[in-house]
DNA sequence: AAAAATACCGTTAACGTTAACGGTATTTCG
DNA sequence: CGAAATACCGTTAACGTTAACGGTATTTTT
């Protein structure tokens, strides 16, 4: 797999069939010659260009004028390569020691880095402890009054993350959000995924797979989370919201709320479950943890379950394989930090308007595509 | 959407939590710093990288050993800048407005060549009739003959490919296969679909939707085709092996060859499977046009029949949308074509290994997530 | 009216790399 | 042994842009 870069630069114009070579180049034109054209010195030019002042006002219309006439275009990388002004990209997100799904994003994140390096931008990370506020406190501060150019933070504490806008804001610093989104802020862009929507889309999954009369669904999350649980709410109302459209369904849907922490106590839960009278044909699973779910029914040797679950986590793409999870919903989240950060890149470099609000594609992997989208190429 | 940039630049070395602010650089080494502390001249630092020879063989080791040392890589953006030297890359595909699938690969082509037009590279598109030997022929000489630094094309015709395939040899222009793979060669790379993959993924989401007692599914395709029809064999083998492996089910694959250039026919055709005692409740459509039969089971109010087809034509989308048919299968041609200028890109201008044989994800595609892969931003 | 301030604009040295152009030594040849 | 060829290497002008540094005029201040 690899990552679409956020495309930057000015439309190529490419007839069909123009492969003859034309050795008589058009001759870009720089600021030389518009300062030409325009009777002035390339320093006059590069003042109208950036607003640096002492430029009368009648050659300053003048160059306007020429520039305009000529569609210069900048090139981008005598301007990199002279230019003194460098780009700080700070990154703050929880700790991918303490949940491996933030390994992802901050592979996309690095990449983007990577890519734009070239053009004076440096990328810094920080990381918080999902489960301590103060954490996210200290190291948004930190960052927020070392200056950088551009801020991209999860906003997992409402308040505190208010806090932290309030002074972006104060001192003008881009902010970008992932993963959460916080209403009514100035926030250069928003990347994540539309929970509510995978949550749908889950359940349309497991209504296609699901046949046999009455069937039990069961909606299976955490009973307490330590961490802040912003996604797992969206999934659930996502994918009851499918089933209360469809009415005519034989199907009943079930919570199933289990302690993550303890093993035995899943075990247990699990097995009330499969003994009952209203054995699950379905199992939706709103976090990553769908393989433990999986290994239970792999020890106990129970089919014909239907389990969706989320993220290709190592694990998860395993009884992905065996069979034993049908299905997976994936949400790039490589190329959502990647094109953050591009996003950045595009209001700082380019000055380019972003989009603010973005959603990543909602994939859904199975047994027969996961081959294609088992490692973030870039 | 957007793309994925193929990866070129050395590894960012981040740890976690590494956003303290460094004022001092660390300088990065250029070919100034290797001149200096090789005690020799910058002039001679440029012959030796570049081997333009002139080098006593003693102060060549010295220099060589320098860079080694000081882990010197060359600054891209300088290099474009100073460089004179153009690169021209050339496409070959079939006419869009013969097919508009086609149209999809040079979008993302075009994106890409917007990318690296800052450096030095020139994109120069040709098309070719599907149903014209000749023009390929005629056009893939004209090409190969105005010397450019690069080749892409789709190589449906057999022999006439091996042809082109040859002087392409003869001349060391590397060449890069797009769509149909030709097995054997010096391709530099090949960017496709896995078309049998694919059918066996369609047959799996038709087997996970269709559940009722003996079931018939039908395999759509076009009777004769006036082009070559390279992936729709493919797609079919791989879909009936899916339902070799599984001799449990109750279900009965038929084949339907219709001719695609007279709608009447295609009525009268479906007219007799609907009405016969095999009525269908799945139909796969190995090519793009799902939205002909789609359209024919809107007009009579035919549900509950099962429709996988390809490609996200805006026809196919809008029965998907209406719920007619009920999975697309996408093979990101947009991406495809994009990487496969910046295969050329990575040999070319960064002179890094390529992958040899790249397949692009198969999208499955519904109702619930089309929303987020209906344009290709980049 | 002289001095000081300001408005406006041109010149120039970078940025890191490429490649043409000379210029010494050293070697080869008549 | 002198001339010519060669091997080797340094210098320099680009590439397009930035931004600091001066330098004239013109205007403002005393």
């Amino acid at each position: 797999m690899i990552i679409y870069l956020p495309c930057t630069l000015t439309e190529l114009k490419i007839p069909y069939d123009s492969h003859k070579i034309e050795k008589d180049e058009p001759l870009k034109t720089g600021i030389k010659d518009i300062a030409r054209n325009a009777n002035v010195s390339i320093g006059t030019v590069d003042r109208v260009l950036h607003n640096r002042g002492e430029v009368a006002q009648t050659t300053r219309e003048q160059v306007l004028k020429i520039i305009e006439e000529l569609g210069y275009t900048p090139n981008l990388l005598a301007k990199s390569l002279s230019s003194k002004t460098k780009y700080t990209i700070n990154v703050l997100i929880p700790d991918p020691e303490s949940n491996a799904y933030w390994e992802k994003p901050l592979e996309g994140i690095k990449a983007a880095a990577r890519e734009i390096k070239k053009f004076n931008f440096e990328l810094q990370i920080a990381t918080f402890n999902y489960s301590d506020e103060n954490s996210f406190i200290e190291k948004s501060n930190e960052i927020v009054d070392s200056n950088p150019s551009g801020f991209i933070f999860a906003p997992v504490f409402y308040d505190s993350s208010l806090k932290v806008i309030d002074k972006c804001e104060k001192l003008k610093l881009p902010y970008v959000f992932f993963d959460v989104f916080i209403e009514n802020c100035k926030n250069l862009a928003y990347f994540g995924q539309n929970s509510v929507q995978s949550g749908y889309l889950a359940a349309s999954l497991m209504n296609y797979s699901i046949h046999n009369g009455i069937s039990h669904i069961y909606i299976v999350k955490p009973v307490k989370s330590s961490a802040p649980v912003y996604h797992l709410g969206l999934r659930e109302k996502g994918f009851l919201s499918y089933f209360k459209e469809k009415p005519g369904l034989q199907t009943e849907i079930h919570s199933l709320d289990i302690d993550i922490s303890s093993l035995s106590y899943l075990d247990t839960a699990l097995d009330a479950i499969f003994d009952s009278d209203q054995k699950p044909s379905g199992l939706f699973i709103a976090n990553s943890r769908a393989h433990l779910i999986a290994k239970y029914l792999e020890k106990n040797q129970i089919q014909n379950v239907v389990m969706v679950g989320y993220d290709l986590l190592k694990e998860n793409i395993e009884y992905l394989e065996k069979g034993i999870i049908q299905f997976l919903i994936c949400q790039k989240p490589e190329e959502q930090g990647y094109k953050s950060v591009f996003s950045l890149y595009n209001h700082l470099f380019l000055k380019k308007p972003v989009e603010k609000v973005n959603y990543s594609p909602i994939d859904i992997i199975m047994k027969e595509n996961i081959e294609y989208y088992k490692n973030f190429k870039i």
